[in-house]
DNA sequence: GTATGATTTGACCAAAAGGTCAAACTCACG
DNA sequence: CGTGAGTTTGACCTTTTGGTCAAATCATAC
C-alpha cells in the first residue's frame, strides 16, 4: 500500500477509480456477494494491482462506507432550526429525495449493509446517527409543541422520510416493474410533498 | 433428491427445517453471502444430507422465495372493492405492518432480493404483482373518482405502504439503533393512521 | 538519459465453498 | 426379525476466492 504521504497523480487516479468500481459492486452484490477480482476488472485494474491500493475487500469496503457516511447525513444537518417549519421538513424531504434520485448506488449500497445487521457500522449508528437525529427531533418537537407543526411523532417522522425516499432508490427494479415505462420520480416530488403538507398542517390552518 | 411421491415423516419434518434455516440465514446474509453449509447447520444437517433434500443451493433458494411470495401478497389480495375506501386502505396498511413485525426475515429476504437488482423474480414482479397491483389501483382509482377518498396518485399511494411498513423490519437495526430501548412498534401504528388519515380524508370532510 | 521510487503483473498458495458418491445406517412393515 | 426403501455421512473432487511475492515495467526528477 502507498504511504500516507502525498498521493501521486497516478494513485488519486486510482484510488478514486477502486473506490467507484466497489461501490458499483458492492452496492448491486453485497459485502459477501462482491469479489476482489469484479472490483478490480470494473476499476480497470488487475487484482493484484488492486491489493497494492487496498490491503484487503475489507478495507475497500470501510473505505466505500466511510466516504458514504460522510455525505448521507448532509441532508438532515442542513435541517435549519430557524426556517420556517413546514417548509424545512419539505426542504429535507427533497434533499432526501434527490439523494435516492442521483445517488441510487450509495442508497443501495447502505441498504445492503443495514438489511444485513449492519456489522460494520452499528456503531455509527447509535453514536454519530442517533445523536443527530435526537438533536433535529429536538428541534422538530419545539415546532409542535409551538403550535407551528401538526403533532406527531417526531422519531416515526423522520423514519418515514428515510423509508419513503430511499424506497425509489432501494426498490427501484420493483417500483419500475409495477409502474411500467412511467418514471418513478416524475410523481414522487408531488406525491410527497402532499403527503407530508396535510400530515404536518396544523389543526387550526386546516 | 427424494420422488415427488407422498413424503414421509423425516421428509416432512427436514424439508421444514431447511427451509426455515434457509430462511434465516438467507435473509441475514443475502444469496451469495448464504453457504450450503451454514444452512445444514442451522437446520441440524450435515452438507450432503441436506443436499439430499435440495439438489443445490439454487435450488433451496428459490424454494424459500416461492413459499414468500405465496403468502407476501395476501394482504393486497384481501383489499375489498366492497368495503369502506378509507377503512379499507387502513386496514391494509395495518395487514401490512403486522407482516413487518411478525415476519422480519421474510420482509428481509425480499428485501435483500429487490436491493440486488431481483435477478431471480424479476419476472413475477412484472407479470403477478404489476397484474395484482394495477387491478387494486383500479379500484382504488374508481374510490377516488367518487370522492370517497383524496386524490393522489395511486401507484405512489401503494409503494409508501410498503416503503413504510417494510421499513420497520429491513432497517430494524437502524430504527432501534436511533430509537434506543423504545419498541418500534409501540408508536408505528398510531404515526400511520394518522398520516393515511390525514392523506385520504375526502376534502369535503376535512 | 539514467537512477530511483512507484506501479504493474504472472505465478502461486491456502482456505472456502458447491457438489458427488459409495458405503453405512435406520426405519417401517409384512 | 428380516428386507428393501429411505436416510445419513466421511471422504473426496473441483472451482472460486482472498491474498502474497518476486520480478518486471514505468514515471519522473535530476
Amino acid at each position: 500500500m502507498p504511504e500516507a504521504r502525498a498521493p501521486t497523480r497516478i494513485q488519486r487516479k486510482n484510488r478514486a477509480a477502486i473506490l467507484d468500481a466497489a461501490l458499483d459492486v458492492f452496492s448491486s452484490q453485497g459485502f459477501r456477494g462482491a469479489t476482489v477480482d469484479e472490483i478490480a476488472t470494473a476499476a480497470g485494474l488487475s487484482k493484484p494491482n488492486l491489493l497494492y491500493y487496498f490491503p484487503s475487500k475489507e478495507a475497500i469496503h470501510a473505505a466505500v462506507l466511510e466516504q458514504l457516511l460522510d455525505t448521507w447525513l448532509d441532508p438532515l444537518r442542513a435541517l435549519d432550526p430557524s426556517g420556517e417549519p413546514l417548509e424545512e421538513i419539505l426542504a429535507y424531504m427533497h434533499r432526501k429525495l434527490q439523494m435516492a434520485r442521483d445517488l441510487p448506488r450509495e442508497s443501495r449500497l447502505f441498504a445492503n449493509e443495514i438489511v444485513q445487521g449492519a456489522p460494520r457500522i452499528h456503531d455509527v449508528l447509535s453514536t454519530d446517527l442517533k445523536a443527530l437525529v435526537d438533536e433535529k427531533v429536538a428541534v422538530i418537537r419545539a415546532w409542535m409543541d409551538a403550535g407551528q407543526i401538526a403533532q406527531v411523532h417526531p422519531y416515526h417522522l423522520i423514519f418515514s422520510i428515510w423509508s419513503l425516499t430511499q424506497h425509489y432508490a432501494d426498490f427501484d427494479v420493483q417500483v419500475r416493474a409495477v409502474l411500467g415505462p412511467e418514471d418513478p420520480f416524475a410523481a414522487a416530488p408531488e406525491f410527497m410533498e402532499t403527503l407530508y403538507r396535510r400530515l404536518l398542517t396544523p389543526p387550526d390552518q386546516a
